[in-house]
DNA sequence: TGGCGCACCGGCCACAGTGGACCGTCCACA
DNA sequence: TGTGGACGGTCCACTGTGGCCGGTGCGCCA
């Protein structure tokens, strides 16, 4: 039984599946791809892939252009992959910082805290729309219900926090 | 302009505007009181308590039975806990790896997928479930929407995932 | 009333995650 | 032709996580 990777490097590992890539891609491409509800430093990219090489997970090829190194999966790599894949998910990590301000509401000005409502209303309502468009385009690109569910958890998450603060929030 | 104070020692300040406590009492209440919006490990909990005591923000006591040690709230914690309430509430973070997992459904097996959400689902029913015990124990204690907040989050938060689970990863 | 289990209380460590600073490279376009 | 900005990587300090260790005293039961 070898020793199972975590879910970052497990999420870099996914990724290769498409074809080699340098730290640099992997980092753009989790960021944007994943990065709504797992978040990746670029710091993190690179120990991640470091100790996977290490491992013989990935290969590590020649440097090209300015540095560059294009990793690519091992099918050792594509087994701890999988492995990972099944595992359990466990680990949900929720920080809010908005509600940990609220908690301590009792000491907090009035504006102050009107002002932070609607900058975070602002914020979620905009990345609601960017999800809703993202949904359009991807409907119209004629894509499954499986490539839209991460998507559409995001949907419910931004719905649900808008309604929260408009209709609990702003009862304060 | 001091330092400010990163989140977690705030909210430990804050926890200590209800009069001195041990290391042990704070992690406890922090758990129980913040948990469900922010996270706080009990390493951490002594590591901040040990910087903020450098800092002078908190002042340790003797230590007690047990090698208790209380610690108190200094007018300069206060005044570091006030600044950083009114500070911009900055780095959300939402991390789900089940989330993760889907975002490759394609190689994961039906079957194992199925348990997954199946397990997902009763995490998260019976979270719901006892948020809304404690919702309905604090209305009756005449609590207001102040001491509610957050418990409403929580509500929103659990109801939203449960959707997604029924609604939309069901068709998978 | 003696003793014993468990909650109390803290320390420590290794590893994961974050954010920013720093550095060189080369490509597009003005 | 030269330069701004994207590309590509490294390093560091700090924060966050989880587990392990070890001592202590309170409460309860024999």
């Amino acid at each position: 039984m070898p020793e199972p990777v975590n879910a970052t490097a497990a999420a870099l590992l996914g990724l290769l599946r498409d074809g080699p890539a340098s730290g640099y891609d992997l980092y753009q491409r989790a960021a944007s791809e994943l990065g709504d509800f797992w978040t990746v430093t670029r710091s993190q990219v690179y120990r991640e892939l470091t100790a996977l090489a290490e491992r013989g997970l990935v290969t590590t090829g020649e440097a090209g252009a300015r540095a560059r190194r294009d990793v690519a999966l091992t099918d050792e790599g594509a087994r701890a992959f999988a492995d990972w894949l099944a595992s359990d998910p466990v680990g949900e990590v929720v920080r809010i910082p908005l509600l940990l301000r609220l908690a301590f509401a009792d000491a907090l000005p009035e504006a102050r805290l009107r002002d932070m409502v609607a900058a975070a209303r602002a914020a979620h309502a905009a990345r609601l729309v960017e999800y809703e468009e993202v949904e359009r385009a991807a409907q119209e690109a004629g894509a499954g219900d499986r490539d839209l569910v991460t998507l559409r958890f995001g949907l419910r998450y931004e719905r649900a926090v808008l309604a929260w603060l408009d209709e609990d929030v702003r009862r304060l």
